[in-house]
RNA sequence: GCGCCCAUGGCUCAACGGAUAGAGCAUCGGACUUCUAAUCCGACGGUUGUAGGUUCGAUUCCUACUGGGCGCGCCA
């Protein structure tokens, strides 16, 4: 049991008897209401319970306090209750209730932490990047890959049920157009005088496509209609692009369940209808569709847009957001509980209409769009729009190539996502102080290196170098340096961060975590020397530092960031 | 004009409605013959954009402003 459960138990043992003798006059007993004092000297956890029920109680905050703390009931886990303030209750917990988090990280290991979410909504789509496949990815794909993937860790340590997922938008006009760029810098490879016409894909991947096509099939293609020649090369092109998403992603450490096609929506079932058909089908019994100038048109104001939306256009052709509909509805009939998408700021006057829509379908609240603020680029603290290699856009990839993995993916993952960044590549090559990722991998490979000298031996991994030397039923009541106590209470703080994370969708917490983790690691590292103490000693002190290196691995782990055992 | 996001030390950011608003960077000053100095310790630095409101209590919630980012297609 959690040092918190347990907390709560006593106070509300000591409610419960306070109401019962009539020292509080309640009716029910309210919540312990246990938070974390921003102040350590406020004691490890407080009660806010005495202020909150003051009103209803008619009675003084402190004397309500005071009815509560006389009425504790004897346990080994509160070493001492006091009031304090306006009618704070503080508690300091014991030395051995302490210590006992280092037992349960080094049982529990990758483990530790993890919950079992009470609340309903456990089976989840999370759709995130879903970039088109007619180029190559930029800084911001790079930030919703980071912050998508390592939601999806979070969410799945609380407890969640989660399904990653990318769409492929692979069958709108941008993919003929695509076709035809291609064809056009293939064409003029082989000599002829053809132009790029206006709203073309211009940029250099397209004349590499072209000029790869010409290297494996030579001119094949040339004395094919336009039409043949554009099909052949959308495909072409699609699958390049695709498969260079795809690797780039994997690079990244970001994977997906499901790669879900767009045009899978236009296949005809048996009977001739494709999960388009049928989801127009169901909008138009419920009575949401119209017609109107020769379009047909879903009424979303009926749910609070601006505007209804335009489905099927006047000459025949269907909207993105028709297929948007048929896929949402494709994602309710597989059976999840929540759909989660994780979009850039950019996309947010889109929200509206696709919440109408479920609301439309009977699932109103169902789908939770995460917006991501966008992500400037920065040299040197100068705007960067241009590639030096290329002259475009600065891409992904290149980023990852010049900056690496570790260091985007945490500074990425640094800030809240509604807070925009911006993303400096010269301060996030740095190696030093200025680059947190660093800071806390540092501390990692500085336990590894300790437990490598404990055992007198460079070979082996630290799982197996700590498994060797701290004995498995270590005494820990050795750890009383007040270093060493603050390093357990910040690691007791990692099941209340999950499930924080986790509600929140927000993995930003962990990089905060991970530094001050990391920094009261450094500070016990610098106070408490570990090698060479008596034996009782150096044995509780490895266990605490083995229980940090398996906590600051899982923390960086579901940051998606490596934690190196040496640097 | 309407909508979404943001505003906290010089800079980048924290703070489930809680106590004297915290870190890091930068600046200044200290600590390596001792388990990794990619580290640690100390100092300096704030009227939380403005004005109201809600309450035991507001950086946090509400309203109106100011300033900045983004968006308002029968594009995808």
């Amino acid at each position: 049991m959690q040092i918190r459960e347990q907390l709560e138990a006593i106070v509300n043992g000591a409610i419960t008897a306070a109401i019962a003798d009539g020292a509080l006059a309640l009716e029910e007993a309210p919540a312990a209401a246990l938070e974390r004092p921003r102040d350590p000297e406020n004691g490890d956890w407080a009660s806010t319970v005495a202020m909150r029920s003051a009103k209803l109680a008619h009675a003084n905050p402190r004397d309500i306090a005071q009815a509560i703390v006389d009425r504790l009931p004897a346990n080994d886990v509160v070493k001492s209750a006091e009031i304090a303030g306006p009618g704070f209750i503080n508690f300091r917990l014991t030395e051995s209730a302490l210590q006992g988090v280092v037992s349960a990280i080094r049982d529990q290991r990758d483990q530790f932490g993890r919950g079992t979410i009470a609340e309903g909504s456990r089976k989840v789509n999370l759709e995130y990047i879903s970039a088109n496949p007619t180029g190559p990815m930029h800084i911001g794909h790079g930030r919703w890959a980071a912050l998508g993937d390592s939601m999806a860790r979070v969410m799945r340590h609380a407890g969640y049920d989660v399904s990653e997922e990318f769409y492929v938008n692979d069958h709108g006009t941008q993919m003929d157009v695509f076709g035809n760029s291609i064809a056009v810098r293939y064409m003029q490879l082989l000599g002829h005088d053809v132009e790029m016409p206006e709203q073309c894909y211009g940029g250099a991947y397209v004349a590499d496509i072209a000029r790869g096509i010409i290297d494996a099939e030579g001119d094949k293609y040339e004395a094919l209609s336009d039409e043949e020649r554009m099909l052949a090369f959308r495909e072409i092109g699609y699958r390049e692009m695709l498969d260079d998403q795809r690797t780039l992603l994997e690079r990244f450490g970001t994977t997906f369940d499901c790669w879900f096609s767009e045009r899978n929506l236009y296949v005809e079932d048996a009977e001739g209808k494709s999960a388009v058909d049928r989801a127009l089908a169901v909008m138009r019994e419920r009575g949401y569709l119209y017609e109107a100038d020769g379009a047909t048109w879903f009424r979303s104001t009926d749910f609070g847009d601006d505007k209804d939306r335009v489905l099927i256009k006047a000459n025949g052709e269907l909207t993105y957001f028709t297929s948007d509909m048929a896929y949402h509805y494709d994602k309710i009939c597989r059976g999840f509980d929540r759909l989660i998408d994780i979009w850039g700021a950019d996309h947010h006057g889109y929200i509206k209409r696709c919440e109408a829509m479920m609301e439309a379908w009977g699932h109103p609240g169902m789908l939770e769009v995460v917006l991501g603020q966008l992500v400037n680029l920065l040299r040197d603290g100068e705007p960067v729009r241009m590639s030096k290699r290329t002259g475009e856009m600065v891409t992904f990839e290149e980023l990852v190539d010049e900056v690496g993995v570790d260091a985007t993916r945490y500074l990425m993952l640094s800030r809240s996502s509604d807070q925009m960044i911006d993303f400096d590549i010269e301060v996030a090559k740095k190696q030093d102080a200025s680059n947190p990722v660093y800071y806390v991998q540092y501390a990692h490979a500085r336990i590894c290196s300790v437990l490598r000298k404990a055992a007198g031996e460079e070979g082996a991994s630290a799982d197996e170098l700590a498994a060797r030397v701290v004995p498995g039923d270590v005494d820990l009541s050795p750890l009383t340096h007040e270093s060493e106590l603050a390093l357990m209470r910040k690691m007791d703080d990692f099941v209340e961060l999950i499930e924080l994370a986790a509600r929140d969708r927000a993995p930003f917490r962990l990089t905060h975590y991970a530094q001050e983790l990391a920094g009261l690691f450094h500070q016990f590292y610098t106070n408490c020397h570990i090698i060479g103490e008596e034996p009782a000693v150096q044995n509780a002190r490895l266990a605490l530092a083995d229980a940090t290196r398996t906590l600051l691995a899982l923390t960086l782990s579901l940051l998606g960031v490596s934690a190196p055992e040496r640097m």
